[in-house]
DNA sequence: GCACTTTATTCGCGAAATGAATAAAACAAT
DNA sequence: ATTGTTTTATTCATTTCGCGAATAAAGTGC
């Protein structure tokens, strides 16, 4: 919101860049951030100085012939406590331990149905399950919660407008959870998370306009505009998922029909699945990965009403890159998340409806990727985006 | 491209405020941008040494009392030249000569038909008309061209990659004009050139994210960000109005079916309309505003069929919307252009697609307008622009 | 003529970034 | 050992930029 001053846009982005590259020398700084010098210099002895950074002893000189004054690399010291990473699934919470340097120190997740949750019984829940996590790590320090979620969700005033997660509309999840947890909360979009997380592993989705695609047990739309997340009016992200591509198609959780959710989910493919095969309802809202598995495993060996319902999926996950394409003209297109485990299967029909959805000159502009990606970078991506909070409050507070 | 210098980045704020709100005084436009009188001081000092402002002598107190070192207004020298803005229809071209503050000062329009010329021809033609236009109105100093036009078009390299217009694909139509004139020459999509101008008139539509959606011979979408136009991958703006939103639609200009302009744009409406009428088919593609005002009149008067078509139409503009709503949460949404003639009309059906292809708490953040914009503000969101892209050039001029 | 009000300019300061000079810390060579 | 070479880091003077405060300017009202 308040645009941050000079200095502390560079602080930022030095620290973004020793997150993302491990311990690095000044002149490797100034190289990456394209600074002078004396610049890095600078920024560097305030940034020791305030004990954020620290200098690397151990001289492992790298291999060749090293001559001239030895690198100093700096990274963040090791006493600035820890952040937590959390994603809320149907019945299933992520977390993740990170120290300061965005480091994985610890992961777990567990199995807790939190649909049916009133308000403040799901904010009982959370924080209890997030307090057990850090203590069981022996994380006596925890500074900050990132939590990401499905849904509308306003991040700028931690609010989850609408989430098919949680039965509630516009809840207050991160002044409840601060109240809770007596931590700053930031709360975000998981589909933003995600490509948060992925661009961080890509400098190519770092410059230009990167959509990201996540497909699993909804559907997802992450933007990037110049490595940093575009943000809508209520500074939260797309429901892309719940746009209605088909006039009277399947039915979606939202309440509508024919959105590209009801297509691709898991959700949905497991639901029109077992309809073809005539099995009982599902027991849980969310399929396993292993029930998801054994659906594409049945389509791969040849079952031809499974094939259709895949064909279907590939010609709406087409239909919807072809939306991005012609009106957002973006650099990179990412198709990511556990939906991808069937791409083999969805990409006769996908490359085909694409091909009739754009005009050509838009379509050849923009590279399409599809990106293994585990649900990890959920809270990876959301947990860095913490840190990078954290930082700028640090800044904020020395200055006082 | 190259991101500006602070002082650059201040020097176009400054020019944009007095281009839009006329000759204002020093603290005026402090107050208006923000900046300590020092600092307007200092700006208006160069820019005043340099010739491109002046200052208005005509102390013509404004009503009431007045105490007080009067004003002193300032405003653009009108010794800078002109610039001309043109806008290139099926059949038609118009054209607006302004001058350095971007004040009207004369425009006209030129009934000729452009689709079935070649590449060169066409930009012989074009070439012809611009210097015709100049000569006739006086102006011997032009110092600039811009144009707006249909299609996908790339900006930064001056080339039209494809245009419904224009039979050729990639025509590099700026460097082309630029030969034949001698003068820089600008290109940007109509649509976006539209957004452009309707954003100088409303501040609202200055911050945050405002999407324009113009519907006339095609439709066309202009994105804005903080008043600035967002720019894809070649920097050409966005082929919305082509996307498919039925499998099996009508025929569309671009090749395909289903596409959104093949239910909204004056041809579509025009053609269907005579269809039912058993009248025969069309002279020339696009049909003239009396043929479609009269379309419009007959659906009013109670023309079932008419009314179904234009029920469809409704309903087809209210699934884009919604597409925009959901995908890029923007703070406005403006619908434009021609085709707001016959917004009564539509109105019914948009607002019943809206409802349901939006999840509510989206749909209410976005406000929507209808705004009756005639065509002149094609040529003059081009104009200004390629005002802006002036002011641009003579600092890096000066500076040399 | 004098007080008052509003507008514009001047001046000095501080934040930020940089190039150039300098210092530092190693190894290599004699 | 001493000196030179090479690379890294810091210091310092300079420039750009914007701003607050003081000052000057240009009128009106009495």
């Amino acid at each position: 919101m308040i645009p941050l001053s000079p200095r502390e846009s560079a602080r930022r982005r030095l620290l973004d860049v020793l997150r993302r590259e491990g311990p690095l020398a000044r002149v490797e700084i100034g190289q990456r951030l394209g600074m002078s010098p004396a610049s890095v210099s600078d920024l560097t002895a305030s940034l020791l100085d305030e004990g954020i950074l620290v200098t690397e002893e151990s001289g492992e000189h790298a291999s060749g012939l090293l001559r001239g004054r030895p690198k100093v690399r700096l990274f963040f010291a090791d006493t600035l406590g820890f952040v937590v990473g959390v994603w809320t699934g149907f019945n299933r919470i992520e977390l993740r331990l990170v120290d300061s340097a965005g480091r994985n120190r610890a992961s777990r997740h567990v199995e807790r149905p939190l649909r049916n949750l009133e308000a403040e019984e799901l904010m009982d829940v959370l924080a209890e399950t997030i307090t057990a996590f850090a203590a069981e790590t022996g994380a006596s320090d925890v500074k900050a919660v990132g939590l990401a979620c499905q849904g509308y969700v306003d991040t700028r005033d931690g609010i989850v407008a609408w989430s098919p997660v949680l039965g509630a509309r516009d809840l207050p999840l991160a002044a409840g959870l601060e109240r809770r947890l007596g931590k700053p909360v930031l709360i975000e979009n998981d589909a933003s998370a995600m490509a948060f997380a992925i661009a961080q592993r890509n400098p190519d989705f770092r410059s230009g306009r990167t959509a990201c695609l996540m497909v699993g047990d909804g559907v997802g739309l992450g933007l990037l505009v110049q490595g940093e997340l575009y943000r809508g009016a209520r500074s939260g992200g797309s429901e892309f998922g719940h746009v209605r591509l088909r006039r009277s198609g399947p039915q979606c959780r939202c309440g509508g029909r024919g959105c590209i959710e009801a297509y691709l989910a898991d959700y949905a493919l497991h639901r029109d699945a077992q309809l073809i095969d005539h099995r009982p309802a599902p027991t849980t809202l969310i399929p396993s990965e292993d029930s998801m598995e054994a659906i594409v495993a049945q389509a791969r060996a040849g079952d031809p009403a499974l094939l259709n319902l895949f064909q279907a999926a590939g010609e709406v996950l087409g239909d919807a890159v072809g939306i991005l394409v012609q009106t957002l003209e973006p650099d990179h297109i990412v198709i990511c998340g556990p939906g991808t485990r069937a791409m083999d299967l969805l990409r006769p029909s996908f490359e085909a409806a694409l091909a009739i959805q754009t005009i050509p000159e838009l379509r050849d502009l923009a590279a399409i990727h599809v990106v293994d990606s585990s649900m990890d970078l959920l809270t990876e991506g959301v947990v860095m985006q913490a840190l990078r909070e954290l930082d700028f409050d640090l800044a904020r507070l020395k200055a006082a």
